[in-house]
DNA sequence: AAGAACATCAACCGCTCCAAA
DNA sequence: CTTTGGAGCGGTTGATGTTCT
């Protein structure tokens, strides 16, 4: 197999012209990408298929943000980074209007170096001076993470029964990509992590310090407030000023809100929800049996009509 | 002022995935 | 079931710009 490098045939690379723009731009807004490799031929362009489509995905599109990443954005990508690892697609469709490649960029260019700088090691995203039991409860988080993805990747049906199990819907249970039919689908534990968040973080005094990330990854609707208030304590949850509260009371809810008050660092504060996640839907019984790692998780939130729209 | 060192980021390469034949 | 080729992903490169000595 193998095939051909694109300098055996005659085609150009390096850098674009402006020229070069203005055609594939031309061309795709008039004609759709269609096939990219035979759009080169038909747009007048001496390029592989790949290079327009990467030029196109990258800087000609046009829902593209481009310069200076905020403080916001930045630290959607610490927190995502140290969830996904350097799966810069997904992280990419979790930060509106910024490339994979962007992001990849900034990580390898900024944002690595400034965590290193730090002291927090950029690839396990752990203080390097940390203790032993921070370790522990990360590692029981990437367990779990990597337990939960394990499942998605087994296939769908694992979570799709649960829900069908517990509440007799038909709401799709994995949010497929618009943009793409080779895209994974994205990981629940993301989401349901996210939720977590939302609710663990509502429990916080100083809530304001988290307050735009929280809004952010909930991305609660405006639109679902009023469906949402409606539900007011179906399963613990009640909704106000746009977030979410839970009325659930219990021992681990403390030890949820002890963890909390440990965490110091405002970036790294979402290892210590990754925990508070972690211990409070998963104890190591039930995380054995998939079955009632999803089924907590649909007892204790799934009745909440935002909470479904996540998935 | 000059050139060395470093930073940035667009673009490329090699690989995998997956649908279609 | 196997093969093939299109598409996408992540790692890396290299041209260009900026800062430092």
């Amino acid at each position: 197999m193998g095939r051909s490098p694109s300098f055996e045939k005659g085609l150009k690379k390096g850098p674009w012209t402006t020229e070069e723009d203005r055609k594939l731009v031309a061309y795709i807004e008039e004609h759709g990408h269609g096939s990219w490799r035979a759009l080169p031929a038909k747009a007048g362009l001496q390029r592989c298929g790949k290079s327009c489509r990467l030029r196109w995905t990258n800087y000609l599109r046009p829902d593209i943000k481009r310069g200076k990443f905020s403080l916001q954005e930045e630290q959607t990508i610490i927190q995502l980074h140290a969830l996904l690892g350097n799966r810069w697609s997904a992280i990419a469709t979790h930060i509106p209007k910024r490339t994979d490649n962007e992001i990849k960029n900034y990580w390898n260019t900024h944002l690595k170096k400034r965590l290193t700088k730090m002291g927090i090691d950029p690839i396990t995203h752990k203080s390097r001076t940390a203790v032993n039991t921070t370790l522990s409860h990360m590692t029981q988080w990437e367990n779990a993470r990597l337990e939960a993805e394990a499942r998605l990747v087994r296939g769908p049906r694992v979570a799709s029964n649960f829900y069908q199990q517990f509440h007799h819907g038909s709401a799709p249970l994995i949010k497929k990509s618009s943009v793409s039919s080779r895209s994974v689908p994205q990981p629940l534990c993301l989401d349901v992590l996210k939720a977590w968040q939302g609710i663990t973080l509502s429990k916080q005094t100083d809530l304001s310090r988290l307050e735009n990330f929280n809004k952010q990854t909930l991305a609660v609707k405006s639109s679902d407030l009023t469906d949402m208030q409606a539900e007011n304590h179906t399963n613990g949850l009640n909704i106000s000023n746009g977030s979410v509260n839970t009325d659930l009371e219990s021992p681990k809810d403390e030890g949820v809100q002890n963890t909390l008050e440990l965490a110091s660092d405002t970036i790294y504060q979402d290892d210590y929800l990754m925990e508070a996640f972690t211990n409070h839907l998963v104890n190591d019984g039930d995380y054995e049996d998939g079955n009632n790692y999803w089924s907590n998780i649909f007892d204790k939130l799934g009745n909440n009509s935002s909470f479904l729209s996540i998935f």
